[in-house]
DNA sequence: TTTGAAAGTGAGCGATAGCTCATATTAATA
DNA sequence: TATTAATATGAGCTATCGCTCACTTTCAAA
């Protein structure tokens, strides 16, 4: 329970340089989801995730400084993976609208596995500023802006006011899906593109 | 940290029959809004919260089986001091918009305590559902059918998804707004008004 | 092989959390 | 005023948490 000052550290102590240790942090990365997404906060200790990645509870402090180091590392795998996808867009030649495209993605990505999808949306508010991944937040504004602008929409791209609210419309929608248990996601990604539309269209 | 099977219990185990009892309970809970709104989490303890209502840890279980129901009933106060705005604008005719005045509503409750309102949010997606304040989410999606049809709108009544798509894109643009600190009242509902006619509005 | 670094182990420490209960105080009632 | 129910107290119990460290095992380079 001690969180001794300057101990917050979001990096990995010792970085993998065998083959098994890249192994070891996987485990836990994935026994950490587990756990959240099936029994939520309650267990989620360090010596349940290291038991239940099969590694002992020294192996893990060999790799985080802390439990929410675990938790940051868990956010930014998602995240990365997210992001993998949308950088996919731009790749994709442009010939169907982007926009669409990437609250598609949005929503595949939340629906996949929605209960760790919304725990870690919940954790990554709740972390220390200095610890939490903010990578994917200033990239999506930019990614938004540039897609808004190519749909021939105005936007104030110093304040990015637009882009945040879409963005936010987005996580909105789609977060109270995930709670909902939706799984059509078709149809919620013509919705959310309704709204989005909407939104940029309405002229009140 | 025990957490005995059939403990998760909502209401205050013993209700106040004196004034000054009364005035332990609110003392109580305005202690806890305070820790939650200046240290988040961190520190917010039973012990503490005692402590800062100038109260013993004693007095404290005498009204609130465990740490759970005291943000529980925090959630309700402010859920309550909501829907009471929210009930209010029936009886001021219905002169002016309804949509608009819920959303100047909602951004007006947000904006005052921001901190607080939104861990309360996180906290509330957090709680085991059977603990959680939930009646708010239902009076809300009642309300918002009404509004909806009022100003001309379709809306299926059965499944109620266009009133809980206006809902979570109003909690979502008021959620990020009160993260990236605004202040300014008006212009943000003007954007969130916008954000709802036009899911309304738009025929794609 | 030898050898040293990388990886892995787990008993257990210090801290603190949630919570109880025997007791004291206060206020309403008779 | 005497009685009793309501309210308040806080030392301290137990459980568990995050985490350390002295140690063993595994692997790969020499």
């Amino acid at each position: 329970m001690s969180r001794p000052a300057g101990k917050t550290l979001l990096k990995p102590r010792k970085t993998p340089r065998q083959a098994r240790s890249g192994a070891t942090v996987d485990a836990i990365l994935e026994a950490a989801a587990r756990i959240l997404e099936r029994s939520g906060f309650d267990g989620y200790s360090t010596n349940a995730i290291a038991r239940r990645a099969g590694v002992s509870i020294g192996s893990l402090y060999q790799y985080f400084p802390g439990k929410d180091a675990i938790t940051a590392s868990l956010i930014e795998r998602e995240q990365d993976a997210l992001w993998k996808d949308i950088a996919g867009i731009e790749a994709a030649a442009g010939g169907s609208d982007p926009l669409r495209t990437l609250i598609m993605i949005a929503v595949t990505h939340q629906l996949r596995r929605p209960a760790l999808a919304r725990i870690l949306d919940v954790e990554e508010k709740r972390l220390p500023r200095d610890i939490a991944p903010s990578r994917l937040a200033e990239q999506l504004i930019i990614t938004v802006n540039t897609y808004v602008e190519a749909a021939g929409y105005e936007t104030d791209m110093e304040d990015a006011t637009t882009a945040r609210d879409i963005i936010a419309i987005i996580r909105g929608m789609v977060d109270a899906a995930g709670q909902y248990g939706e799984h059509d996601m078709q149809t919620l990604a013509n919705r959310i593109y309704r709204a989005v539309v909407g939104y940029l269209s309405c002229e009140i």
